[in-house]
DNA sequence: AATATTCTCAACCGCTTGTGG
DNA sequence: ACCACAAGCGGTTGAGAATAT
């Protein structure tokens, strides 16, 4: 196979019966041609690109097999604790705008990510009852997920001692800091003390959206995409007191913006169906039925959400 | 061991946006 | 301003793998 594009290309473009178009699982020939084209004349124009090279594909199932597997940056393998907290922050931030959190994480494509969200997430939405766009579960993120995942990745952090590579407390803190550079400029999340949201009660302080960014977070994409509303939770709030007296008091920080809206407020957000005897019922969630990475809330975990959700269900 | 069910992820599809004539 | 085409995006599907029964 002439792996060059056959030197001279044939402009014209035969139609689909002419090319017998192939589709479905690439083989490892058309990998080899598709890279080694790409090699010797760049990426782009990708239907030309894919009749020059003599594959039998659309540019556009050439442009997918590229970007997301053939591109020597593709980082494969499993999402890392800090990935995973990138990922939940950056959706919470834009929603489903895949491809704009992807370039925040060096070497994962939307694809993945994309995938990762429905395979996972999605799940975990699914065990809890309620809509994976509902603010309670957005909030059950925020407020347990999130934090859950800070403390895994400082636990290994500490396990693995300061001067291992991977997760460590720097990298915690790099991520979740807004000088890291793969997070939107003004971007501050889980500083170390303090917590504010009225999460049963207790106030908590909305740890990563300051009043800029929740306009932006607000609005709807050019693709009619839902965005998560996440300036639901800052805004009319700027002004209300901290009030923290959970028994939770280590993940978010006072300051950035006031936030007092709950999974239970008043406004009735608690959903009955989030039922937590039916959560222990499944084992999935107290004893590590699940994939040990995604076994992220514990008993303690439920048991405050409990406490919480009858406090103020009362 | 056989079968059913669930999970994962690569690939496709349809739509929107960008660009050049 | 309009049209045609390419590129990009997010949603969805389906085959194979893994797990449960």
């Amino acid at each position: 196979m002439d792996v060059n594009g056959r030197g001279t290309c044939n402009s014209t473009t035969p139609s689909d019966e002419e090319m017998d178009l192939r589709r479905g699982p690439w083989t490892v020939e058309e990998d080899v041609t598709l890279m080694n084209y790409i090699a010797n004349h760049g990426e782009g124009r990708w239907n030309s690109l894919a009749r020059c090279a003599g594959l039998k594909r659309t540019g556009k199932s050439c442009r997918l097999r590229w970007l997301n597997y053939l591109r020597p940056d593709v980082r494969r393998g499993n999402i890392t604790l800090e990935e995973q907290l990138l990922i939940l922050e950056l959706h919470s931030r834009w929603g489903n705008r895949w491809s704009k959190i992807a370039q925040h994480l060096p070497g994962r494509t939307d694809n993945e990510i994309k995938n990762y969200w429905r395979t996972r997430v999605q799940k975990h939405a699914k065990q809890l009852k309620c809509d994976v766009n509902s603010k309670q579960f957005k909030d059950t993120m925020r407020y347990l997920w999130m934090p859950r995942l800070v403390e895994r990745i400082q636990a290994a952090a500490a396990s693995n001692g300061p001067s291992s590579g991977g997760s460590t407390a720097s990298t915690t803190t790099h991520l979740l800091n807004s000088n890291n550079p793969n997070l939107p400029t003004g971007h501050v999340i889980l500083p170390p003390t303090g917590i504010g949201s009225n999460f049963g009660g207790a106030q908590v302080n909305h740890p990563s959206y300051t009043p800029e960014n929740s306009s932006t977070a607000a609005s709807s994409d050019s693709y009619g995409t839902h965005v998560s509303p996440v300036s639901d939770l800052t805004d009319n709030y700027s002004n209300i007191p901290v009030n923290y007296n959970t028994n939770n008091p280590d993940y978010f920080q006072a300051g950035q913006v006031g936030y007092s809206d709950s999974l239970i407020s008043p406004s009735g957000y608690y959903n009955p169906a989030m039922d937590f005897q039916s959560m222990e019922m499944n084992n999935q969630w107290l004893d590590g039925g699940a994939d040990a990475s995604d076994n992220l809330w514990n008993v303690d975990d439920i048991w405050f959400l409990q406490q919480q959700f009858t406090n103020n269900n009362i």
